[in-house]
DNA sequence: CCAACCATGTAAGCTGTTACATGATTGA
DNA sequence: TCAATCATGTAACAGCTTACATGGTTGG
């Protein structure tokens, strides 16, 4: 059963989570939006969309000529929640981290989102100073001068999303206490 | 002849260029470095070389039993400089970029380092516009809080390389004007 | 009526990963 | 001598992209 799902397949749930839509739509969504970086293309989409289908996590449901808009189905809802409230691992892609979080959006359990951030938000320093500490140590110092700026470049950037983190739990804590 | 050559591939040659190393060396490079976010798996890296070899790009010389040192070829040489003086393009991959900024180290033409530079902050900071622009737009102005914010994390992102870019060609510059 | 957009689909191929398999060399 | 590391290889698969193909609908 448990057809290890993709995160193509994780985005689609998602997206349908929020309401029906086509597979056309669901396209748009990925051509029209920063978000996720995935291809609009017909050929990753619909094969994804009949996968889901067959699995019994979206209901494709006949909605004129040659169209059908998917509904995502309970055991499809549960399969993205398990997904979504995982922690954020060492190596998952800061990418996927954010999608996880813009879909945590309206969950029952508001503490599921901020569990999320701080796991983000921990990794990312965690990487931070593994890269400090590669930096500062022997293979890394004894580096040509533009590798270590690259390095450096990373280090920069995944400081900068730690901030965010520590920024985005701050305005969500206070979004939550003003409205007690 | 024009085999396109995929980033692994470059990544190979950029490191051959350094110095000649075996195929195990180089998976050790991808292994403990966070230079690149390639796999250190001897299935991927092996095939590339041998494709590299057959176009005539590198050249293994036997270096004892079961084990072979491979060298760039000039032919190499040429390809991987095409590559690296490129500008940067607007949908480039950031680690991408950032492995050809690396590997301009020593470049007989210190401009292309500067070059590349520049059109990398451009990039950037055209990226963090497009978002901004997102951000206040119908679209994205009308999304639930948590995908704004994860835009945001985006365009938080984006600025940092820019600023590592501003910060980087500043450093090059006083290092060159320094040394004259 | 015709162009642009809506809407779906498939076949071929590219790249890389996983997993397995083999054997040499080196240091404790 | 035995474990760890050095060193190379391949087969099977996963996942996505590219390119092609089809046809309905809508607005000017």
């Amino acid at each position: 059963m448990a057809t290890t799902l993709t995160h193509l397949s994780y985005a689609l749930l998602g997206l349908l989570r929020a309401e029906p839509r086509t597979g056309y739509a669901l396209r748009m969504v990925f051509e029209t939006t920063p978000l996720g970086n995935y291809s609009s293309s017909p050929g990753s989409i619909y094969p994804a969309l009949k996968v889901l289908e067959r699995a019994g996590l979206i209901e494709g449901r006949s909605a004129g000529v040659r169209k059908s808009l998917y509904h995502i189905c309970p055991e499809g809802q549960r399969a993205l929640d398990d997904w979504l409230v995982r922690p954020v691992t060492d190596d998952e892609d800061v990418s996927i981290a954010l999608l996880r979080f813009a879909f945590l959006q309206d969950h029952p359990q508001p503490q599921m989102t901020l569990d999320l951030l701080t796991s983000f938000e921990s990794v990312m320093r965690r990487r931070a100073n593994g890269l400090k500490a590669f930096l500062n140590g022997e293979v890394g110092a004894a580096m040509p001068l533009q590798s270590q700026l690259a390095v450096q470049h990373g280090l920069q950037v995944t400081l900068a999303s730690a901030d965010w983190a520590t920024g985005a739990l701050q305005q969500l804590q206070d979004a939550k206490s003003k409205s007690e």
